[in-house]
DNA sequence: AATTAGATGTTCT
DNA sequence: GAACATCTAATTA
């Protein structure tokens, strides 16, 4: 089942981070349907949050797509070469979003080994948020995409990882943000080898 | 095993 | 110009 509206439209970006663990993440890019379970991601809050790009209400022409309903995708380009792939939650005009930072890849497993140029499935094909993009072919094209329509990229519905089994740490490569950056505000799936740095 | 350099669009100073 | 939600290959120790 596709996640719905009312999922992400919730008004707490840390509970959504969390229970996208364990979810499916579907692309359909070029005719190839690539599948992989979301293993890693970030919660970013744009009212109380110095490490969002949407922090005090800062409007741009990347962030805009932020301020809309939850349930688009929200991609960028980091460092001018990678492609991070990112969802916004909560209700039109309050600018949250979940960074999806590692997937264990499920299937179209091919055509992601292809898209990394690699010669088998290992680990660094898809733990890390610049490289699973890579590997189910998202860039930027599909920037302020609807995530609940069933076309080219959407997540669907599964079993949610145990509390036990979701470690809460700090986030990465936001030095940047102060105080900020001590927030636990990354989750991983503790027994998943699937992510980018314990 | 750990550190460094190089790739380079968008945004802000 | 500088910084940036990164990754890889090469170099150092």
């Amino acid at each position: 089942m596709i996640l719905n509206r009312s999922f992400y439209e919730r008004n707490d970006v840390c509970l959504i981070a969390k229970e996208l663990l364990g979810k499916t993440l579907v692309t359909e890019i070029d005719g190839i349907r690539c599948t992989g379970k979301i293993t890693e991601t970030e919660a970013y809050d744009g009212r109380k949050d110095k490490a969002c790009h949407a922090f005090l209400n800062k409007h741009t022409k990347r962030t805009e797509v932020m301020y809309r309903a939850g349930g688009t995708a929200y991609v960028y380009l980091c460092y001018g070469i990678h492609h991070l792939f990112n969802v916004v939650t909560n209700r039109e005009g309050l600018a949250d979003a979940v960074l999806v930072r590692a997937v264990e890849p499920l299937s179209g497993i091919e055509a992601m080994i292809e898209r990394r140029g690699l010669e088998s499935v290992e680990k660094r094909m898809s733990s890390g948020p610049g490289t699973l993009t890579q590997a189910l072919g998202i860039t930027t094209d599909n920037h302020g995409h609807l995530l609940t329509e069933g076309r080219k990229i959407w997540i669907e519905d599964a079993k949610t990882i145990p509390h036990e089994d979701v470690v809460s740490t700090t986030r990465i490569g936001i030095d940047y943000a102060g105080e900020d950056a001590l927030l636990p505000w990354r989750y991983y799936i503790k027994t998943s080898k699937w992510v980018s740095k314990k």
